[in-house]
DNA sequence: TAAAATAGAATGAATGTTCATTATTGTCAA
DNA sequence: TTGACAATAATGAACATTCATTCTATTTTA
């Protein structure tokens, strides 16, 4: 019955067929465990169509990171332009990042996967990406605006982004069992915490005391 | 000449050669980008020794995680065992970790690899082995003994060792390039910082106030 | 001299890729 | 509207290579 196959078809563009099954079996196996011939299986296409579209399996992986960063650039970009202060962004940021590792956990995953030069090119390393740059930009206004204490800049980002990696990669790995937005303010308040300027939790004690 | 032969022999047991060749094959190419010839050749052995010795490349990675653990395990007792409060334990278990950052960076590279389960069992996640639990343990009791805020464990965990894992992948990755003892006093500062009680230094403050 | 360890050539299964063929889509003259 | 034709996309069987592993012969050790 061509009919029926005909409206069973999937409508969805083929490339993105290959990109959707590539990215669920690159995360659920890792790359290095995944086949041309699964993505193929899983996408209901054909391995031309692979090579057509990609060029190949490190074509896919490429192709997907790029999206993915692309993703999370113009997250970080429509925070930017929403909230004024920095100190605001990055928590903003941190806030939207735990959202999507509950609706999007495969994005995320892909993202924040420790080790993509085992798969991509020699420096694909995260931290030199636009978007994570920009937020190394942020946390440095955040301290030249007097919004945080003055520290290394790597001391105040790997704290603060290094305490939300940590908790994402939980998450994904099933350790932790709550949805992440639960913690959100309590991480907030305990990384942020030691990078606030104490004045005006003590100001305030002081004006107590003496008053 | 069997002699001079003889004399340039290593002396180091195959199975150790062997598993120092494929910890610094893995820790630079990756486990799925290193093959057993490449093991057989670097470690001067046998493909025949690597098979009677481990079992097969899984068995040689099995072995160098449940030894790297160990070395960590130990590490933890140690630390536990020369410093009775639970805060100072925590902040000479991050001293100790930095130092071997440097002195010993393929251990903590593959200690710290954060995809363990893309080449070992299913649930070979490092926050669940020995080490890992005891450092949490840790947390708690600090958390029990006033000497830290009590908040959720998974939070203070994460802001403490994330940060901690954060900047030490950054320095295996050579985006950091100095060494990390030098920010160490700065990141227990920032990490602890939202942990500690707020009571010492605004107490300080108060008094310098009121006289 | 028996047992254990080492050696490395040979094997075969897995898998990334090619390419000749088929199907689809778009274009334009009749 | 139709039919012819070209260009683009999709297909999947076949291929070539890599690589973990096996196995028998040899050497070393006890």
């Amino acid at each position: 019955m061509p009919y029926l196959k005909r409206e069973a078809e999937n409508p969805e563009p083929i490339d993105c067929r290959i990109l959707t099954a590539a990215l669920n079996l690159f995360v659920a196996n890792g790359y290095h465990n995944v086949s041309v011939h699964e993505i193929q299986k899983l996408g209901n296409v054909s391995i031309g169509s692979i090579y057509n579209h990609f060029g190949g399996k490190d074509g896919i992986a490429k192709a997907l990171y790029d999206h993915i960063i692309n993703e999370i650039d113009e997250l970080v970009d429509d925070v930017v332009s929403n909230f004024n202060s920095p100190l605001k962004q990055v928590e903003e940021i941190i806030r939207q990042l735990f959202e999507h590792t509950e609706s999007h956990s495969n994005i995320i995953a892909f993202a924040f996967h420790a080790k993509h030069p085992e798969f991509l090119h020699e420096d694909a390393l995260i931290c030199k990406t636009a978007p994570f740059i920009k937020i190394r930009d942020i946390v440095e206004a955040a301290m030249e605006q007097d919004e945080l204490r003055r520290t290394n800049t790597w001391v105040a980002t790997s704290t603060i982004f290094g305490g939300m990696i940590r908790m994402i990669q939980l998450r994904l790995d099933g350790v932790i069992e709550e949805p992440l937005p639960e913690y959100y303010s309590m991480l907030i308040d305990t990384i942020l915490g030691g990078l606030k300027k104490q004045e005006t939790n003590a100001e305030s004690l002081v004006i107590a005391a003496v008053s």
